[in-house]
DNA sequence: ATAGATGCAAAGAGTTTGCATAGGT
DNA sequence: ACCTATGCAAACTCTTTGCATCTAT
C-alpha cells in the first residue's frame, strides 16, 4: 500500500505553489525548506511516481534541463526566459502544424518553445 | 595556425553526406569507417570549433540527445521520428508566433518540433 | 622543429539504482 | 511488526578536460 510521508508533500506542495515548471534543483531547495533532510534521489522517485499517476508533469525545453509541473488537462507550451532561465506556461496553440509535414509523415504531436525575456527581465 | 586532420575531414564530409542531423553516436560510427581510431572527445571537440564556425549547427529536439548538421541559411523547424529516433529538417515555418505571448514578454525567437512516425516507418 | 590536434583516461553534470534503515500503516 | 520510502553512496550516461603523444605544417 502507498504511505503518505512528508517528502511527497513536501515535492508537491513546492509545485502547486509556484505556478510555473520548476528544475529538480528549484524543487529541492524548496522542499529543504519543510524537509530539510530531503535529498536528491527522493525528488526524482517521487516525480517518476508522480508523474506515472498524472499529477506532475515533465516539461522539456530544447537544450536546457527538463522541468517539471502540476500536470493539467489541455495541450500546453512553454516561454523560455533566456536572461533568468524561468520557464512559464503560455495558453494558447496556433494549430496542428500539419502543412510543415514532409509528404508520407504521420504527426503524432509537435512542441513549441517560446523565447525571449520574461516580463520580470523586460524592465 | 588551424591544421587539417583526416579526423576533420570524416566528421565534415560524414555530415554532408548524411541529409539530416546526425547524433553524436551516429557521426562516430560514420567517421569511424574512415578513420578507425577517431575518438568520441575529438567528435565534441571539433564540433565545437565546426559550430563556433558557423559551418554546423547544433539541433536541440526536447527530451533528446542533441543533433548537428551542416549550418544552412534560414531558420528551420524539426521532426523526430519517435520509432526511428532519426531527425529531419522541415522547410516552412508557421511565422513569429507572438500571440502565443503573454503581454510584456518579448519575443526572441521560437522552436517547434514536430513528432511522429518518418515516412520509412509509416509503411 | 614547432605547436595544434588526437587518443586516452579521468573528471563533471545530471540522473538512476542498490542497500541498509527510518518511519508510515 | 511489517514493508514502503528515504538517504547515502555508487553507478550510469553524456560531455568536457588534462596530458602525453602524434602529426600537419
Amino acid at each position: 500500500m502507498k504511505r503518505f510521508t512528508r517528502q511527497q508533500e513536501a515535492i508537491l506542495s513546492t509545485l502547486k505553489k509556484e505556478e510555473r515548471p520548476l528544475s529538480v534543483e528549484e524543487i529541492l531547495s524548496h522542499a529543504s525548506e519543510v524537509v530539510d533532510s530531503i535529498n536528491l534521489s527522493t525528488i526524482y522517485r517521487n516525480l517518476k511516481v508522480l508523474i506515472f499517476e498524472n499529477k506532475v508533469q515533465k516539461i522539456d525545453i530544447p537544450g536546457e534541463n527538463p522541468c517539471y509541473e502540476i500536470q493539467s488537462s489541455g495541450h500546453y507550451h512553454y516561454f523560455h526566459c533566456d536572461d533568468c532561465s524561468r520557464v512559464y506556461r503560455l495558453d494558447s496553440c496556433p494549430g496542428r502544424l500539419e502543412n510543415l509535414l514532409p509528404s508520407g509523415f504521420f504527426l503524432r504531436t509537435h512542441s513549441i518553445t517560446l523565447h525571449g525575456s520574461c516580463a520580470d527581465c523586460v524592465q
